[in-house]
DNA sequence: ATATTTATTGAAAATGATTTTCAATAACAA
DNA sequence: TTGTTATTGAAAATCATTTTCAATAAATAT
C-alpha cells in the first residue's frame, strides 16, 4: 500500500490529503505504465466523481516534486508520468503497450568519463532511456 | 556550405526550393545549439522579412522527416531541435549556454544486451542524453 | 523566355495542452 | 469545535501547434 506512503510524504511536506489527491496518487501509484493528466483525469473520476482536471495537474507537480514520480519522454510526446523506481533507475520502454520496466544503468560511469575527457564537458546528468517490445508483446 | 546540400535533399525529395525554407534551413543548420521554432521564426526573419511562423513548423517537420534535424529534450521543454550528426550519434547539452555536442555510444550494446536478458524485452531503440557545463561555461 | 500547373505561402481561425484567477469549500491545528 | 488557510473545480486566459484558405511563386513544359 505505497499510496499510503506518498500522501504521508506530501503531509510530510505541509501538504494536505485531499480525497481529490488520493485518487491521483492512487491511479499514478499503481500503474505500470505513463499516464497522462487526461487520463489520470479519467481514471482517477472512478474513485472520485469531483476530481477537476486542473487539480490533477497540479497534483502531479507536487509529486514530481517530491521525486514520487518523473515525467515519461517518448518519440509521440513527453506529457506522460510514471512512478519512480528505487534509487537510479532508467527506463524501459514498451512501443506496443506502454509498459514500463526499470533497470539500473551505472555501467555508463566509464562510457561518460570517455566522453567527458574527450569533449572537454563537465557531465553532471544523464537520460537513457530503451524502448521495445515487452515479453508479452513481441 | 552543408545548407544547399539541404536544400538539395528538399528538392530531390520533390519540395520546392524557397526563400522561406531557404531562411530556415540556413539559420537551422549553422545554430551549433537546439533552437525552439520561435526562435527560428526570430532568427531567420533577418534572412527573409516576411517568413511566417507556421512555414518554420511546416519546414522544420520536413526537415525532420529527412533525418536532417532531430527533436531534442530536455528537462525544461521539448520543443527545440537541432542538426543531425553523422551516423548513430548522441548529444551531450550545456546546461548553460545550451551548446551542443555529439558524441557515439555504441559501447552501449553489452549494457542493452545484459537488459533485454533480465527483462525479456526486445529492444529496439535507444535514447542516451547527457547533460553538463561545456568547456566554455564551466 | 513564357505559360501553366500545383506546391507553398502567411494570416486568421481553430485546436489542444497547460496555467491563472477566483470565490466556495474542506483539512487540520489549536 | 472553531478558525485559519490551503485546496478545490469552473471559467477564462495563455501558449504551442495545426488547419483552413485564397493569393503567390517555383519548376516544368512549351
Amino acid at each position: 500500500m505505497s499510496a499510503e506512503l506518498w500522501l504521508n510524504q506530501l503531509h510530510e511536506n505541509g501538504y494536505r490529503v485531499t480525497a481529490a489527491r488520493r485518487a491521483v496518487v492512487e491511479t499514478v501509484e499503481k500503474s505500470t505504465r505513463a499516464l497522462t493528466p487526461v487520463e489520470v483525469y479519467d481514471m482517477g473520476r472512478k474513485k472520485y466523481r469531483a476530481l477537476g482536471l486542473v487539480t490533477v495537474y497540479r497534483t502531479l507537480e507536487k509529486l514530481e516534486e517530491l521525486h514520487l514520480i518523473q515525467r515519461v519522454h517518448q518519440p509521440m510526446g513527453c506529457q506522460a508520468f510514471i512512478s519512480m523506481g528505487q534509487g537510479h533507475q532508467h527506463l524501459l520502454l514498451c512501443q506496443n503497450c506502454g509498459q514500463a520496466a526499470f533497470f539500473e544503468g551505472d555501467d555508463l560511469n566509464s562510457l561518460i568519463s570517455s566522453i567527458a575527457r574527450k569533449t572537454g564537458y563537465q557531465v553532471n546528468e544523464h537520460w537513457l532511456q530503451l524502448f521495445g517490445l515487452c515479453a508479452n508483446c513481441r
